[in-house]
DNA sequence: TCGAAAACGATCAAAATCAATCGAAAACGA
DNA sequence: TCGTTTTCGATTGATTTTGATCGTTTTCGA
């Protein structure tokens, strides 16, 4: 036996533990060497861990309880023009003044900027994004949800219950994802459950916002969001043709590219 | 004992600590040698610091509150008993029927129950523990969330726009946690928004099932939820004084131990 | 399908840490 | 200066954490 003093706090090795499970996956004997304790000190680590639901266990050692998510089909969304929807989330990033109130939808780009506001506690973030409410959730301004009907795709929640509490806050921007946007069709998106929601987001919000990157342009989907009327800005890349910017100028909102 | 002459203030060498500690953990050993002063003042002076909530104990020593580290030794408490969590999770499990709608609280026993759910496609569940939706996420039952204001330490959706959704949807069982309960003052938790929610649900559900470990008994918390003639089952270990069970069917609700 | 190797969980003992107590020294006020 | 209060250090017994061992389970290749 004898026991070492102790070199680190637990607590302390086990937020090591924890960026290291981030990384990827994490063998027990890798850890054990690292870290330097025996294998039953990382064991009831990984039980503690794994128990506030900071890392999933497997056979050998832990893997991220985020990495389950992010295969998923939602991350193919993440890596495809992800400089793009980077550049756009910090461009909208700049539009947030102190002590704002914004809504945050679902969707890549909007997550982005969702990871940004971290270490604003200065701000209320609406959302119906599971997502972004978990980018929220350890640190940083306040989270409302939405509530609503879970939709797996999205992780989103939508339907009629979302309109309960919606129905009670208004916000001073809302910054809004969308599948596609054409001059004459407006904003489209796949769900129509999803529609409703983001038409009664811009209904609630004193500015709206649309982070969209070029890829969506003079694309139709199925579910009708809205009008361009109801839009006050979009942000999109450069890549947006400029006649395309040209013509929505007139319809109505303004247009910044990245 | 022959005491030193007192090299610094008490308040001094507080503040001096504090300022250790910020830069992220400090070990008891370690501040004893810089500070020159035994470890039972280092003991005190924690003591002290923690009861200000300027730091935040650890076996061994001291974190921040404002790391992240601090966040993770928050919940060490829930960790306790998590044998018998699983079984009275277990124990719940059983009393699910076939295309039923539930409600899952908050705590880490319910967490348990929900991580049982993901192959039940004939369920609805609601909830307003981010935890838990983030369980069901993937797959598994209907999931409806509740909405409302994020509350980080319990990682659940509390206050007044809770019950906006909650208004709207009935349960054949909820399934709630609680921070204490005990025969005189029924259930107890520690914030009253949550307990405002608990109340909530339970007026929303053909039944009400209450699952607490046998820590939880005879202890009472700041924030009164309910008397026990709203709960219809009490599920616990069988570390659950049998006095105490008896006295409790007296009250009404059925009481199971496993 | 079987068997070896790896990994796991449970348990126990050692070491470190902790909480409680007591007595002494310093600080304080009169 | 005297008596009181506060602060500090040492001791002791309890608690927590850690590492080692052992029997069991899981995994993977033959």
């Amino acid at each position: 036996m004898i026991r070492e003093a102790c070199p680190v706090l637990a607590p302390q090795r086990r937020e090591r533990i924890r960026t290291l499970v981030r990384e990827g996956v994490a063998r027990v004997e890798d850890l054990r060497k690292t870290l330097k304790v025996s294998v039953a000190t990382i064991r009831r680590d990984l039980e503690v861990l794994e128990e506030q639901g900071k890392v999933r266990r497997v056979h050998g050692g832990a893997v991220s309880t985020e990495s389950r998510l992010e295969e998923s089909v939602f991350d193919d969304k993440t890596t495809q023009s992800s400089k793009e929807k980077l550049r756009i989330a910090e461009e909208a990033y700049r539009m947030i003044e102190r002590e704002e109130s914004i809504f945050i939808d679902g969707g890549s780009t909007t997550l982005f900027l969702a990871r940004m506001l971290c270490d604003r506690n200065d701000l209320t973030v609406v959302t119906n994004s599971l997502r972004a409410a978990l980018e929220l959730a350890e640190k940083g301004p306040r989270v409302i949800l939405t509530g609503g009907e879970l939709r797996r795709i999205s992780q989103t929640m939508v339907g009629p219950l979302t309109s309960a509490v919606l129905g009670q806050v208004r916000v001073d921007k809302a910054f809004m994802g969308t599948m596609g946007f054409c001059l004459t069709n407006g904003l489209t998106t796949t769900d129509p459950n999803e529609a409703y929601v983001k038409n009664l987001v811009a209904e609630h919000a004193n500015q709206v916002i649309l982070l969209a990157d070029s890829s969506k342009a003079e694309k139709v989907c199925f579910a009708r969001v809205s009008d361009w009327d109801k839009v006050d800005c979009l942000v999109s890349d450069d890549k947006l043709p400029p006649s395309f910017a040209k013509s929505l100028r007139k319809l109505g909102p303004k247009v910044r590219m990245t």
